[in-house]
DNA sequence: ACCTGAACACCGTTCAAGT
DNA sequence: ACCTGAACACCGTTCAAGT
């Protein structure tokens, strides 16, 4: 019954009976965290609906029942990889901020949208993990709050010196920080959710096209446009 | 071993042994459209991702194989219930588009985006039952192409049109339509996948929001500002 | 022609039992 | 303390059998 799935590769043959035959403890160290990455992988081969906890299981070659000894959910196993994708999204904006840092700020949120639309053109299943809403009770983690409210915070600040160094056209501040995080958020969803095609937007230039979209909305709010 | 679910309620007692005994056929004559109506609901009522087949088919009073002779996959029902959701949004939008006939191409833009909008705030789980992309195959329902196709096309001849008028500051115009159509979606999934909260718009505010949104997006576009 | 009901292969989750 | 393996209640889907 015990379904031999896997054919272990039998350990290499040992003089005498051994001892410790070779520790295989109770399994590799630390199943938290081969859940973890087992499920990164599996949002990141399969898209973020067909992560399994068997599955994720199944890879760390450990029984069904085995994960919920460390994640009370598959909801809680989902969040602890929205949470290491968020980690990554974040690195990459912040790398990006530190690259432009001596730009003023309008070109810094330039480069805050391009670096943002760029991590989620190449990580789209990540992307969809981190912000979908669904998947898990994104208020019950605080550290994926933190996480977010800094990323908010960045932008929010940007705009603001923008706004103070009068590079902007008169506006409603809030306004235009939430229609920038719905232009945003939408460019990088429409390529999750396959809407590309219909927009006449060809895989290899949705990078390029992001760019373009990101200096639509800057031109947009920005006193004296740059590129016509 | 017949779970009898449902206590069907006696019809009133006939007179002699009836011939026809209240036909209740098979069942009450159209499971298709049965099928369609408790899918439509379910997404409403529980969300996209909890619309299932035997569900829908307990809703019908049907057994679990029985949709199966009209539909042959969750998919396939997916699809039927996305159509019926497209249908509507698209008499909405055009709707609007009738009662702004009047207006100039920017004005009207602005009505196409704030009727789009509203039915996006008011009808999210449909409106990410259209929209989602993983939940069937999109190309392979000629109506749901066609009738998309027709809505992305009003939105590219009215932004034409206001370019004609010189109603809008110089711009790639093709960039911009996949801006404005970035923000509206970006807008209405910010919404489904419960972002609002965290950007400080209420629940209440989301449909004025909306419009201050679109209006942030036609001022950027627009050569003449209208509101401050 | 249309539907039933049992069956199969999957899931998430629980829990006694093993090490 | 950590994991196994059987169990339960769900799914989507198939298919013989009934009407």
């Amino acid at each position: 019954m015990p379904a031999a799935t896997k054919a272990k590769p039998r350990p290499r043959p040992q003089r005498r009976a051994p001892r410790s035959r070779i520790p295989k403890p109770y399994h590799h160290g630390d199943l938290r965290r081969a859940l973890i990455d087992a499920g990164f992988r599996l949002v990141e081969e399969r898209g973020v609906e067909r992560l399994s906890m068997r599955e994720a299981a199944r890879r760390a070659g450990v029984s069904p029942g085995a994960p919920f000894r460390h994640f009370e959910s598959r909801e809680a196993l989902m969040t602890a990889v929205a949470l290491e994708a968020q980690r990554r999204f974040r690195a990459e904006i912040e790398a990006a901020l530190q690259e432009s840092a001596s730009g003023d700020p309008l070109a810094r949120l330039r480069a805050f949208g391009v670096a943002y639309l760029r991590w989620a053109m190449r990580n789209p299943a990540h992307f969809e993990i981190i912000s979908s809403g669904k998947l898990f009770d994104y208020d019950k983690s605080a550290d994926l709050v933190r996480d977010n409210a800094e990323v908010v915070g960045m932008f929010e600040g940007t705009l603001m010196e923008a706004a103070a160094q009068g590079q902007l056209r008169p506006a409603d501040l809030k306004q235009v920080q939430i229609a920038g995080r719905a232009l945003v958020y939408g460019f990088a969803r429409m390529n999750i959710d396959g809407h590309f095609p219909r927009w006449g937007v060809a895989a290899h230039d949705a990078e390029a096209t992001a760019e373009a979209v990101v200096d639509v909305f800057i031109n947009g709010i920005a006193k004296r446009p740059r590129k016509a």
